[in-house]
DNA sequence: ACAAACAAACCAACTAGTTGGTATGGTACG
DNA sequence: CGTACCATACCAACTAGTTGGTTTGTTTGT
């Protein structure tokens, strides 16, 4: 009842850290900054973060949180063909990257440079919410490969490193569109990995 | 002959920015971290950079230069193939990828994402140093996928878009590998882009 | 009454950038 | 030759503003 509408001070907080840290950063974002977004005081942000740190570890875990709900909610999943599901995140994927740059980037890819050197905790955390994604999509490429080649010994290996490849392949598409300042390359880069995929998934039963 | 062992404080000031800036970011890298790096004091830096910002301009631009060097000189340029040039590359930077993460991370895409919104100025100098980087592989790409296929109608276009995306991969797998903390990552992703290389060379004159 | 949820003023440490001055090496000129 | 001149390269100390974090006090739901 009291849960109603609840937008706590933290929840606030967090979508604003949210928004904030893709655009500039981890370091660059201040606590300052964050308090005013969120409309908050400062003595409110240091109610609920013990530290900067707490608030971007709390962060990625929104982060995982918000982006698990939103591609477990995608129509793809409901392909029979574990291929065309594949297909269908790398479609998903390339859809919701729109003109504004800050409105596609991963949050954790962000921070997890900054923070690697400096905030091994934080880095973690952003380790896990990539790596945590790239698991839900290890069974339906595993699966695809068993369809295109059932012989091949190594299923599971090989399509928990393609999870991480698409990963890696999104990563990277952030990077260089930011710096190319052109989410057209973002989509390029993912249209290249989905032709890396319907090579891997065509039936191919030689030697 | 005073050029011999000439290390001015504007050159030990940029090797300290490269290494550093890589391993901890630009906004957690201080000037005064940088002066106490390369031994010379604060007065110095601003003799020689007009501000922290022109700093990191020339950063890039001396990591173009030093990164141009290291393919320039490196051996695969003298396969007779265009296939095997472009395997060589990969092959090659599969090979400097080392243990320590800072070693072979790079800092015009570390960079990139911090300066995208606060500093335009340093992004375009990212910017230009990865997509020129990508312009050398262009030719090779092109011959070899005309080789492959003399029928293809848009060599140069989809050479360009190769060229780019290997650039994507290998920024990718920095991020990825920095959050994981593991190099193997990076290794395998470079792995997957090779394969990707050898089914789109791969003899395939079909309709 | 009492604790959780906030607000506002405050602080010590740190930051980029400045200042005023010095060392050095070259160069014009007597 | 030597000396007055000058530009480049450099330094130590300083400053104005910002940073994450604290403290003290107030509201609010129960």
């Amino acid at each position: 009842m009291s849960n109603a509408a609840k937008s706590s001070s933290r929840d606030l907080l967090l979508d604003a850290a949210v928004a904030l840290i893709r655009t500039q950063g981890l370091h660059a974002t201040t606590v300052d900054d964050l308090c005013a977004a969120a409309g908050v005081s400062k003595g409110a942000f240091f109610h609920h973060f013990a530290s900067k740190e707490d608030l971007a570890i709390a962060a990625a875990d929104h982060w995982s949180v918000t982006t698990s709900r939103l591609f477990a909610d995608a129509a793809y999943h409901e392909h029979d063909n574990p291929a065309d599901r594949v297909f269908g995140y790398l479609d998903f994927r390339a859809s919701i990257i729109g003109d504004e740059i800050e409105q596609y980037t991963c949050l954790v890819g962000t921070m997890a440079q900054e923070a690697y050197a400096t905030h091994p905790a934080i880095r973690d955390a952003c380790a896990a919410s990539i790596l945590g994604h790239a698991l839900t999509l290890e069974a339906d490429i595993a699966a695809a490969l068993r369809d295109a080649d059932p012989h091949r010994a190594d299923f599971t290996a090989l399509a928990a490193s393609l999870a991480r490849y698409t990963q890696v392949v999104l990563q990277g598409a952030f990077v260089v569109s930011k710096a190319a300042d052109d989410p057209e390359l973002a989509r390029d880069s993912v249209a290249h990995l989905r032709r890396y995929f319907e090579m891997l998934f065509h039936h191919d039963q030689g030697a």
